[in-house]
DNA sequence: TTATTTAGTTACCTAAGCTAACCATTAGCC
DNA sequence: GGCTAATGGTTAGCTTAGGTAACTAAATAA
């Protein structure tokens, strides 16, 4: 909580020299990891609605960095990045690594790993949370 | 930021049983933690920029929740709880001391803590990246 | 006493959430 | 096979919450 709005708006700062926003980044990453995806996926992934998701994807195939494949079902939209979409991706992947080094300074190597993990357990309560309703 | 999204949609999904958002409850801890504070003070905590906190601030006037007292300065805003806003603090904690206890289920004791003060730590070295920029 | 800084506001733009209502397509079922 | 459900996505319209630029009023500094 303490943290929320000075890591949002440094990273917005990060992103910003690259015309990002943190929506739109997280979508690359995702699919960089995850491969070609539909809209539902994502919007499962974000924890966002549909509509949220239809908008920021055009958003970023406005700008050219995704384009979408039909899948094999007639309805669903499957998004993949296009090169100029991978090429920024690494190009912020960088400034990226750079913002979380920074931003752990001063805190012991196994101390970061701790707390990645219990990142993981914690997003792991909250979707259980929600889930659960 | 594997957490950003599940976490800020939870605690909205808390906040918002009472007819609060992030935003403005976070104005409502820091008055009940600092006292009476000019909007200056809390756009500064918040790191946001003064029309920002302009306008929150007035929606919580408009609910009732705080008003303000003038400052020795006449140009200065202090804002500061209303009884009612009191009220309302006391009874969104209880709810989000449960939110907290709920999301940090299953994580030892020890590491809470350890995870606290690293945040502390991290908000310290956001805070000291962005006004060295 | 003039110039500069400080506190706050107004006007306007953008990103990014949401819900409600909808269309198309697919899957399930009798 | 043909109706009904469920699923993937979109459109429209709202809200919160961030940002800049340009301003007023008051206080400070020169």
């Amino acid at each position: 909580m303490l943290m929320y709005r000075p890591f949002e708006s440094q990273l917005n700062q990060e992103l910003g020299k690259h015309g990002l926003h943190r929506a739109q980044w997280t979508i690359l990453y995702y699919l960089v990891n995850e491969g070609p995806s539909t809209l539902v996926e994502l919007a499962h992934y974000q924890r966002v609605e549909k509509p949220t998701m239809t908008r920021t994807v055009s958003r970023l195939e406005e700008l050219g960095y995704v384009d979408h494949i039909p899948g094999k079902d007639r309805r669903e939209k499957r998004m993949q990045l296009t090169a100029e979409g991978t090429k920024v991706y690494k190009k912020v992947r960088v400034t990226i690594d750079k913002f979380e080094q920074e931003i752990l300074e001063g805190i012991p190597e196994d101390t970061q790993q701790l707390i990645i993990e219990s990142m993981k357990a914690i997003r792991m309560n909250l979707i259980n949370k929600e889930s659960a309703k």
